[in-house]
DNA sequence: CCTTGACCTTCCAGTTACTGGAAGCATTAC
DNA sequence: GTAATGCTTCCAGTAACTGGAAGGTCAAGG
């Protein structure tokens, strides 16, 4: 069992998100210690890295809900969790195309800037004529 | 020059939001229509793309004007627009492993759920013990 | 024993980045 | 000529934190 302190550390949230997401029931401590301590167990905190992850790729926090129900309930169809894991699959290999051309976008750029004299923006001012 | 229904349709954007952009200055339109219509150029389609992929990447309507900056002052010198730009790609890199990583688990879920019965979360019951 | 510092608690106000809706003017389609 | 669509401003509301105050807890040092 972890403290809230260790849990920011464990998961790279913030001990003010993680108390949040314990307010709004997204993420339950199992339980408390005798002086009303917040205490996580290992489970808790692959969720809340899971939940960190999913939101900083722009899932909202009712779709984090969605995505870590599908492990937890048991009534559940498999084929109900599998369509809805496709479905969010699809987009996260939209978000990868769309990350990948933002890193380009931006090594274009780096790449551009070898010498002294940088030029125009390889991005905005391509299309703009 | 287009108006603000085709740039929300070029840029995947909700017209509510360009326009939130131009109120907070972070793309202006080149101009508006004897009517008072915002008009952009692709030039501010561009930066709009841009903006909606690094935004949709936890990337801070602050860090977009400085992104979108590192293109337009003619005052930064080169070697420090490649600094700001590298500094980013790092990042960039970080949230791909992350996402790849995101989508192996969705992937993995969605594979654990081929027959009727459906495992246990092979992320959150994998450390849980 | 006491205090210093690093934890933790709740509560409440503030911030960021939109987002929805009302009221009204402009243009196109029948 | 009027209905539909698209634009305008303005203002209020929401999502998801985030900061700060006021205070309890606990291990370490004097």
């Amino acid at each position: 069992m972890y403290t809230i302190g260790d849990v920011a550390k464990a998961t790279n949230l913030p001990t003010k998100t993680v108390r949040y997401y314990a307010d709004i029931g997204l993420v339950i401590p199992s339980g408390r210690s005798t002086n009303g301590y917040r205490l996580y167990s290992g489970k808790e905190i692959n969720k809340l890295i899971f939940t960190r992850r999913a939101r900083s790729f722009g899932f909202s926090v009712q779709e984090c809900r969605e995505l870590l129900g599908l492990y937890e309930d048991k009534d559940r169809s498999s084929r109900d969790v599998k369509a809805i894991a496709l479905h969010r699959i699809a987009e996260i290999e939209e978000k990868l195309l769309e990350l990948r051309s933002l890193h380009q976008e931006l090594t274009h750029l780096a790449d551009s800037c070898n010498g002294d004299n940088r030029p125009d923006c390889p991005i905005i001012s391509g299309m703009s004529g």
